[in-house]
DNA sequence: AAGCATACGGAACAGTGTTCCGGTTAGCAA
DNA sequence: TTGCTAACCGGAACACTGTTCCGTATGCTT
């Protein structure tokens, strides 16, 4: 009975399955060599596949940047926890875990520049970043808080913000390092004055 | 003898003294309306000429909007020396001139974004930042300096394009306020910690 | 008034994002 | 194996923007 249900295991078709893993890796490829911002046409090219079939898999281009670089993400949110239980205070825990944050920021041509463009076609990825990083800096701000060691009343969306805003152009600009001011800006949440 | 010598006062036609006026006046209007990246064509509607006449006066994007706010910079820098010798200490002339800088980027939409874009077009609006804007800073950050009211080693084209990437986006982003950031920014700055 | 350098307007070109549809192919059923 | 259908693919076509170029119009000087 019924129509057709053509299924791979995941319910996909195998070609389907094929053109997605392709395009992820063609788009880290890409992503590393032009940027976030590459050309849609430069990375169906890599991909050897069309344009098409760049919109059918990933509507829109925040999409595709957050499918390629979710483990990333993934693996930097889940570390939260853990630097909190390991470090020497909850101050400390919240210093190394935006190191890892700007790490990943800066190695990434134009990820920051993304991440706070008001483009309509970046609002997934902001949001992405915001609903899977936030809360875990929330978490860590928050026991530095109890703990007394940074200032009141930062809002960790904000501090996220911030420090994401200080890691844009760092990879362009050879006069422009943004650890020094990252940590310029966790001086100043530590001071009480 | 010799060739035509068409010249009005300061050597340029009539013309194209006044193209150019309406050009600074339709895009100032239009900056405010859509930001500084609005389309090329809308600032020519606006001044009702041709796009040609555009990149004839302003070859570049940056050389518009350089002189679009030519004389906001121009004030901004002139009242550093100004705060220096009425402000309580060097540190506080440095927060007051800093909180100027701040005012003018978060009031102009795109303007901190188009400072720290890599797009070749607003080099020259980069330049013309710098140039103007850095020895005012590094003069106001050398007297904190030696004052000992802040940590050494602090370089004043790092910490300007620091707190113009933390204004990035405070315009178009209800959740964020770009202040508070920077404020944690030159706290941590005088932190000696 | 005449002539010419200057300035103007907008068509034309180039690069990019996005949509759409005719052709192709994978998977299932007979 | 063969045939059918839904899913999928490729790339042409469209829309929008920056940029260049040249025939035309304008204003200055003589």
């Amino acid at each position: 009975m019924g129509v057709q249900a053509p299924r791979t295991a995941d319910g996909r078709r195998a070609d389907a399955v094929r053109s997605r893993s392709a395009l992820l890796d063609a788009a880290a490829t890409v992503f590393v060599r032009s940027g976030v911002d590459a050309p849609v046409r430069d990375i169906a090219a890599q991909a050897g596949v069309g344009v098409g079939t760049i919109y059918r898999h990933f509507p829109t281009r925040a999409d595709l940047v957050v499918a390629v670089y979710r483990h990333q993400v993934e693996a930097c949110a889940e570390a939260g926890p853990g630097l909190l239980a390991s470090a020497s205070s909850p101050y400390t825990a919240l210093m190394e875990w935006i190191d890892l944050f700007v790490d990943f920021l800066v190695t990434k041509h134009g990820l920051a520049a993304a991440l706070r463009s008001d483009d309509a076609g970046f609002a997934a990825l902001h949001a992405h970043f915001v609903e899977r990083l936030v809360p875990v800096c929330a978490g860590l701000l928050d026991a530095a808080d109890r703990s007394g060691e940074v200032r009141p009343g930062i809002d960790a969306y904000q501090l996220m913000r911030g420090v994401g805003n200080l890691c844009i152009g760092a990879d362009s600009d050879a006069r422009y390092d943004a650890r020094p001011m990252v940590g310029l800006l966790l001086a100043g949440l530590r001071c009480q004055d």
